[in-house]
DNA sequence: ATCCTACGATGGACGCAGTCCAGGTCAAGA
DNA sequence: TCTTGACCTGGACTGCGTCCATCGTAGGAT
C-alpha cells in the first residue's frame, strides 16, 4: 500500500493530505471498512476532511482499481484493499465481521450453458455466511 | 403462487386486500422487482395501498421464507417469488436484467478448511456478471 | 523561490431507499 | 351482526450517498 500513492502519482494522481490519510487508513489485511468509518478515521489525523471528499477519493481508488467495492448486507457499502488478489468473502451473520477467503477453482465453471441464457459471463461473486468463532 | 394465500392463512396470516395485490404482483418466473416497482403495480389494482405495507408486506413474506431478497447492487433490493427452489443469479451489467440460474455442485464444498477461519459456514449466495445478448 | 491555474476540497442542500409511529380501518371469529 | 386486535395509512424521519458553487492548493512554469 506505500507504493501506492506512487503509483498514482504516476499515473497522474495530484497526491494531497487528503488522498494521503484516505489511502493511510485503507491499509492492512482484513480491511472493510465503510466510507463513514474511513471518514471517522481520516478525521483523527486530518479533523477538516469532509465526507465528500472521502467518498470522491474512495470513488477514485474503486475506478483505478485499487480498492474493491464490497456489499456484503443491504447497508453502508464497504472499501476492501485487496484489490489485486481475486478472493471472495466469509461474513458473520451475527456480527458483521468479514473475512478474504480464496476458494477452490474458478466459479464460473461452475455455470453450464444451458444456465447462462446467451450472456457473456464474465465474473462472479462469491459471498459464503456463517458464525465466526465468537458468535458461537 | 396460487396456494400461497392459503398456506398463509393457515399460518394465521389475516388476508387482506393489500396482502393480496402484494401477492400476485410478484407471481411468475425470473421476477425481482424493487419494493417500488412493487408499489407501482400494486398500486395500479389497489390505488390506496401505501408504500408502508408494501414493505410491511415484503418483509413478512421474507420472515415467513416465501419470497427471497436479493441486492445484486448497491442500490434498492429486488424481491424474488423463487425462494422454495435454491438458485443463484446472473445479473446484466449493462442493463441490469436478472435471470435466475441453478449452477452445478455445492459452493460450500469450494471452501477449504483453513479458509473459514473457524466460522461455521452455513451458506453461500453467488452473483455471476455479465452481458445479456441485447447488451452485446 | 515565487507565481499560476487547473485540479481538488469543502459543506450544505438534495435524493433515494427504507423505517417508524399515531391514529383510523377492517377481517374473521363469536 | 358485533367486537376486537391485527392491519393499513400518510407523513415524518434516518442512513447512505451524490451534487454543486465556491474556495484552496499541488506542482509545473518562470
Amino acid at each position: 500500500m506505500s507504493d501506492l500513492l506512487e503509483r498514482l502519482r504516476e499515473r497522474g494522481w495530484r497526491v494531497t493530505a487528503q488522498r494521503r490519510v484516505v489511502a493511510e487508513v485503507l491499509d492492512g489485511d482484513h480491511v472493510h471498512l465503510t466510507a463513514d468509518q474511513v471518514h471517522t478515521r481520516a478525521a483523527l489525523r486530518l479533523p477538516e476532511i469532509s465526507r465528500a471528499t472521502v467518498y470522491n477519493t474512495l470513488g477514485e481508488l474503486v475506478a483505478l482499481g485499487e480498492v474493491a467495492e464490497v456489499s456484503t448486507d443491504g447497508r453502508a457499502k464497504r472499501y476492501d484493499p485487496n484489490a489485486h488478489r481475486p478472493h471472495q468473502h466469509l461474513v458473520c451473520s451475527g456480527c458483521g465481521a468479514i473475512r478474504d477467503v480464496r476458494p477452490l477453482g474458478d466459479p464460473l465453471d461452475r455455470l453450464p450453458a444451458d444456465q447462462r441464457y446467451g450472456f457473456t459471463v464474465s465474473g462472479a461473486v462469491v459471498t459464503y455466511r456463517g458464525l465466526c468463532p465468537s458468535c458461537v
